[in-house]
DNA sequence: ATTACTAATATCCGAGTAG
DNA sequence: TCTACTCGGATATTAGTAA
């Protein structure tokens, strides 16, 4: 009884329509492709390869143009921004399921820089916090490495100052920190603000992100190697 | 006449009530969700959300315990990996359509390295061509720089060495190039092997990219300032 | 309240086929 | 060949309820 022919946005077939065609489009601005190798591309039957072209174009998603018996597809620049929509959104739910480490022994790099008391004066003026003279090193996966960095880009970091000691004749450089707060997994009620370190000389090949925060993480969450943290970004 | 139920994974029907779900979701780790809600958000009714909240399940996408009135889900693994294989296939398909800039005007850092001899031996050595004594820049919109950026992670750069200049007593530092193929939006027959110049001072606020390459590019291209360019990198 | 069954109905798909 | 129409049958959704 509807009138309007259910061309609408958040119709998903036609939705999955753009992905797939998205797919075999490549890197080629345009692409040559037939309704029925669409429908094959789809599993669905030259008729409906063929209705899900015309709805595609009547919603602006993509371009067409027929050229006897060639048929081009252009996405548009509409097009590109559904799909563009669904890659943030899924960014942004991966994030905060994905954003899980586990516990890992050791501290390592932060520690150190806990100790000295030209940063550790920073660390408690700038991050609000005196924090506990060790850190907790959490490995993330590949992936959750990606996702993190990621979201870190969107960070505004704190950044703790390089300085000079001139009694020892050395030179301290710039750290910053990444505000965030940290919970288990199994107990999302316990969320501590913490900060994350990122120390410029990184492991390339380790994926260990270092905690900061005011108590002893592993002792306040009952922590033991192995078990999953998940670190979430309090944002706007 | 079908027997199995058409509870199937390539069903975007499920698939886009998963995603639904895992947008609401958010960080906690499971949902509170009546059939009537998950209904609303889906647009649909009651009974059929609640045959997608069992679908789902079947599937074995999400996992759900019942308390009297009360429906607790939670994304198992599997639905977690379907969600991140989407996401994947769409920063693919993004990449491919989306890293593309336009021509903007000026020879700044890039063309600095060229001419200097120490740089340009290993440029000409280990890219496999003599450079043109400038670089083409182009400007990437925030998108378009974070794609790229992300592309380049999955990269394995050449390494342009630093060293020393005696004479002048002074230090260079070293470079990163990362190659790559460009052509004209309106023209992918011709695409040129270049590469991208990656300097350690990056302005961080233009995103701009330096390309290198054998020829002079505008010319070979026909470019001219505000002209859109595909970034390429030929296969993984 | 809930979830979810069954039956009625709305929607979608593809065979046949025209242009 | 192509695209795309009509229309009957297949499938999905919802209304009415039960539990």
């Amino acid at each position: 009884m509807k009138l309007n022919k259910e061309i609408s946005q958040d119709n998903y077939a036609n939705w999955f329509a753009l992905y797939h065609l998205c797919q075999n489009i490549g890197s080629q601005k345009a692409i040559h492709i037939s309704s029925t190798e669409f429908g094959k591309i789809l599993n669905l039957s030259q008729q409906t390869a063929s209705r899900r072209i015309n709805d595609l174009e009547e919603i602006g998603w993509i371009q067409r143009k027929i050229i006897g018996k060639d048929q081009v597809i252009r996405i548009t620049k509409k097009g590109a921004d559904v799909i563009l929509a669904m890659y943030k959104n899924l960014r942004q739910i991966l994030e905060e399921i994905l954003i899980v480490g586990e516990v890992t022994e050791g501290m390592k790099e932060g520690g150190y820089y806990v100790r000295i008391p030209g940063y550790l004066a920073q660390f408690q003026e700038k991050l609000g916090f005196k924090p506990y003279f060790g850190t907790l090193n959490i490995q993330l996966s590949d992936l959750n490495k990606e996702l993190l960095e990621e979201n870190l880009k969107n960070q505004i970091p704190v950044r703790i100052e390089g300085f000079e000691d001139n009694k020892l004749g050395r030179t301290y450089g710039a750290v910053d920190c990444f505000i965030c707060s940290v919970s288990r997994l199994d107990n999302q009620d316990v969320k501590v603000d913490s900060a994350i370190l990122k120390i410029k000389r990184t492991h390339h090949k380790k994926n260990i992100v270092e905690i900061l925060a005011e108590d002893y993480l592993r002792e306040k969450l009952k922590l033991k190697d192995g078990d999953r943290l998940r670190i979430e970004f309090t944002k706007k």
